[in-house]
DNA sequence: GGTTTTCGGATATGATATGTCCTTAATCCC
DNA sequence: GGGATTAAGGACATATCATATCCGAAAACC
């Protein structure tokens, strides 16, 4: 069980965009520069982005991707489902209804207790994520990252954003 | 994101050996007779466990699997790492050491901000699963399986343990 | 009108999950 | 001892999905 790293991609480029001033965007391009990461593919998480209304875009030269909304109203399960979707990381197959020893036609009242237990664990980890806004991470990265670093990196992005 | 359908069938195949009486075993067989599973294929999973010494075996006929320790002291983490692997499910590849801006040679002295959250969202999936024993699971079982199912299934499975 | 951009579809490739088959060694029964 | 049954594990085939690239269309800018 492992996240694709568009996730990975998609929260970091989310945190730059969140540097953003407002009415600027930034292009693929940069965001797949910036990163380090095939312009292409990266372009296929951020149409993720795009598709959950997390991110605005404009077309032609000086367009790109801006946040829709204040980094204080995304939370990370938002980004991360865009991403990765919405479906839960375990899927029963019911293969109780298999048993032999059951009476055909059987109906079960309840979801197996083994998908219950999964799912609140898979609802655990939901929970944490949705508990963290896109503007703690900027925060925390903002204080984390050597102030030149930052710096000089908002002045490149802010060069080539639109 | 999703989890091998090996982890449904081991922890099924788990709350049936926590039935079985002292010093039995059951066959790959007939656990997978009852769970309609390929015999093949659900030996894999079986032999993870047998890996994590979660459960025993023994050979020839009358041979299988029983647990190796008592369900209650076995829980569901236990279980689905011994199928799944303990990896985590969200990897750091870094991106950011690709960020143009940074000095060459830069050393970070922390693990990244955005893998820290994901890191931890995961640990919460872990600690829910960490926290319900596998006694737990036969307990909601025996409630909620009609008695006579339960019963049934307990007799087939009497019938063809070693 | 030419350039740049997002968007979506088509396609290729690689990794992983799923599933089958076969051999070996141990255990049980006769 | 010999035959049957079992777990263990390696080899292999297939399917699904992640990763990645390419292209054409439509929109925006100059």
């Amino acid at each position: 069980m492992i996240l694709k790293s568009q996730v990975e991609w998609a929260l970091h480029c989310c945190a730059i965009l969140a540097g953003l001033p407002e009415g600027r965007y930034l292009s693929t391009k940069a965001l797949a520069e910036l990163h380090g990461l095939p312009k292409e593919y990266l372009s296929k998480a951020l149409q993720s982005l795009s598709q959950a209304s997390l991110v605005e875009t404009t077309l032609g030269p000086s367009g790109g991707y801006r946040l829709a909304q204040a980094p204080s109203e995304i939370n990370f399960l938002e980004i991360v489902e865009a991403v990765e979707g919405k479906a839960r990381s375990f899927t029963c197959t019911n293969i109780r209804e298999n048993n032999p020893c059951r009476p055909a036609g059987y109906c079960d009242s309840k979801p197996c207790a083994v998908a219950r237990i999964m799912w609140e664990a898979d609802e655990a980890w939901r929970d944490t994520l949705r508990r963290v806004r896109l503007s703690d991470l900027v925060g925390t990265l903002s204080e984390e990252v050597p102030a030149d670093i930052w710096r000089s990196t908002f002045e490149w992005v802010l060069k080539r954003a639109g």
